[in-house]
DNA sequence: TTGCATCCGGTACCCAGGTACAGGCTTAAC
DNA sequence: GTTAAGCCTGTACCTGGGTACCGGATGCAA
């Protein structure tokens, strides 16, 4: 049923339409060595094989769970070679323990949100409602408003 | 009861010390336009009246219910001058919106992580656990991984 | 064969919120 | 008087995940 004996393999721009990503993104994740450097033509353009797409799903899959490229590409590296071990399961619970965390700290933050409304607070420094309940001393000691860092 | 008549003026490695915050976070909001130019003494050294203590730490609270340093910057300067608005509570309530979508989605993403933990994946791409969960290809399409805010 | 879309490699830039460093002054303690 | 700590300005760099731009080469269709 094969068309075609080289393989149908699929160019850049292709990949990236399918998977949805900017192409510029494929090189990206090649030099981060989350996907492998692609076969070329004879004019040196890359030429992918088709699964790459449902690599990069799974990339930008485990990106929403909360992984960073850097343990992207471990997972992708421990999965490849080696038997399968337990690491993945590790490394999710870990996540699971970071989401928590996170959950219980925005929840905190909505709590102190809707005081902000419910009290009619008009000022941050100088507010005129009764009980007012700025300026939250205790929250700014809280954990520092996490850069860049997806979850 | 004053005891110092050009007042009890802090350097600003005291300020920063105080309010928790590296020194260069000082010039930073400086800059930023969070915080005013301080009087200077005769060797050109910031001198800040002691509230600026106060002013920085309802600055981190604010940063930590998720506001940018513009919009911090913002609320400060319509605080400041000007008679009371309902600004602050409608930016709250936007706020509280914007928070509860992040607490949807990290639940999601917190059961998504179960299913892989309780399923026993061992691997992102060559999984051999029975009913794997994996990859989540819906999951990819999901919100972009948000760089660079806060909450 | 001509013309345009696409791809190539390399480099620079984007976001927010800081942090660090260099080279020179000031201030405080001794 | 000396010395160290602290402060000054200006500029460059950091993180993470990409994006944009450049000049030049290639691929493909009419």
């Amino acid at each position: 049923m094969r068309q075609d004996p080289d393989g149908p393999y699929l160019r850049s721009g292709q990949v990236a339409e399918r998977a949805g990503v900017n192409p510029q993104t494929l090189r990206y994740y090649e030099r981060r060595g989350l996907i492998a450097e692609p076969a070329r033509g004879p004019g040196g353009h890359r030429a992918y094989p088709p699964d790459t797409v449902t690599l990069l799903t799974v990339i930008k899959a485990a990106q929403r769970l909360g992984f960073t490229l850097d343990e992207v590409a471990e997972l992708l590296d421990t999965g490849r070679r080696g038997h399968p071990t337990s690491d993945l399961r590790a490394r999710a619970q870990a996540k699971i323990a970071e989401v928590d965390a996170k959950i219980v700290d925005l929840t905190t933050i909505r709590t102190a949100l809707g005081q902000v409304v419910s009290a009619g607070c008009d000022s941050l420094t100088h507010c005129t409602c009764p009980d007012c309940p700025l300026p939250f001393a205790d929250l700014a000691r809280g954990p520092a408003p996490e850069e860049s860092r997806p979850t």
